[in-house]
DNA sequence: TTTCAATGTTAGACGAATCTAACTTAATTA
DNA sequence: TAATTAAGTTAGATTCGTCTAACATTGAAA
């Protein structure tokens, strides 16, 4: 059984490998991330290795070992879960499940969550558009296709973001967006790279940091097998 | 902000006083019920009164302060309207959700309970028959009247049961009982007083025990305005 | 190749929650 | 009232998760 700090860290791991397409992360890195010092992450780091949750040396990069990736997909599970529950069942805003669902994931019961599960309908994606993980642990991230990749004229649909903060979903809610929004790139300022979207006819500007963490989909990339051919056309 | 494990204790000293209808008590019983050692228990009532959730002196009993109570309250609200969830949503039996409801009532947002509360519909009641507290943390427990308090040949219904444990609740299911359900008295074994029940036509033999624990609503008293006349008649 | 900044580790400390073993106080009974 | 038992406390240790301050390693630039 783990601790509520040790499913932060392997979460954490995970979060900063699978997601990012990396082999490994440091220490300061990791702890950054979880808001502690790097010594505290030596030392816990010792700790999972010995619980053989990752794979460590000493003033190496950590990964996660075979079984660390697989407690840690459903740490991750049921904070989709979770986050699916309070927004479909009780209304809540997409910018405050996140927090709440931290608490949430670390309730040990593997038939509550099936149940859950069950109850919400086996839901295949959480409110913020990312996957939830099958209850046998598959799970895997595939390349995203960000706003900042557009083009002038191009249009696309929101189908995800890459940060679940609720100071950034507030932003995205105050552009009007949501998932399922259809967004047209009306224009890229060449003096500073902003972006002018278009939503529902409401214009705005965005950053370029904003609009990596937008996930669009294309029409082009939808009738696409796979990643080879990358040109796409707007088509409003 | 309280840590899980204050939480516990107060929740624990609301049981054991209010419960009771006592008005404080000592380590040693607040120990056996929480699992712990009395020297445990000491040392936290040191933290809880500098918190000023409980008053208590040096080889004295213990009890909550106004403060305590509506925290330990509040926490007691959220593990009943938990519980709720459990059974009525995702259809869980009565004698698993006491265990996960330990740790759902231990999540922190005041906005989740509401949510949760207006999501079931305001419920009074939870699986056990036992009152949910108002989010104003009106608490009381009203005399209870008991299995073990008929005569024969009387008859009542079952409105609560006074412990939550899986193996009683079990044994309770095991005799064909659930809130609602009309208990007739047939006999009480003279040598042993062991109490011959019929539910819905099985019969059953019963502890006093057991029926101490079996709370019922006896219709005569359905009628009493106060518990001043406590002569009841079966009726059926 | 040497230096130095970035990265990572160790040592020692602390608070929370627990324990055991030894001690003290209160209550009961003879 | 004195002795005995029950109840409660203290002291010192342990584990977990964290910190700060000092030290060690790595790797990239000069």
């Amino acid at each position: 059984m783990l601790t509520f700090t040790e499913e932060n860290y392997i979460k954490a791991l995970l979060k900063l490998t699978e997601e990012v397409g990396v082999e490994a992360v440091g220490t300061n890195e990791l702890a950054a991330h979880l808001g502690v010092k790097p010594a505290t992450v030596t030392d816990m780091l010792k700790r999972l290795k010995e619980k053989q949750l990752v794979s460590y040396e000493k003033y190496g990069k950590v990964s996660l070992s075979v079984s660390g990736r697989s407690l840690a997909i459903d740490v991750l599970r049921k904070h989709r879960l979770w986050e699916t529950f309070l927004c479909r069942c009780l209304g809540f805003p997409w910018h405050q499940v996140h927090e709440i669902a931290e608490q949430l994931e670390h309730i040990q019961s593997n038939e509550l969550m099936d149940r859950l599960d069950a109850f919400l309908g086996f839901p295949q994606i959480d409110p913020h558009g990312d996957l939830i993980p099958s209850k046998d642990g598959v799970f895997q991230v595939k390349p995203k296709r960000t706003l900042s990749m557009l083009a002038a004229t191009q249009s696309a649909v929101l189908i995800g973001v890459g940060d679940n903060s609720a100071a950034f979903l507030q932003y995205v809610d105050s552009v009007g967006l949501q998932l399922g929004s259809e967004i047209l790139v009306k224009r890229i300022q060449p003096y500073d790279a902003l972006i002018e979207i278009e939503i529902n006819g409401k214009t705005s500007q965005v950053s370029q940091k904003f609009a990596d963490q937008i996930f669009v989909d294309t029409p082009a990339q939808r009738d696409e097998i796979s990643d080879v051919g990358l040109d796409v056309e707007g088509d409003l």
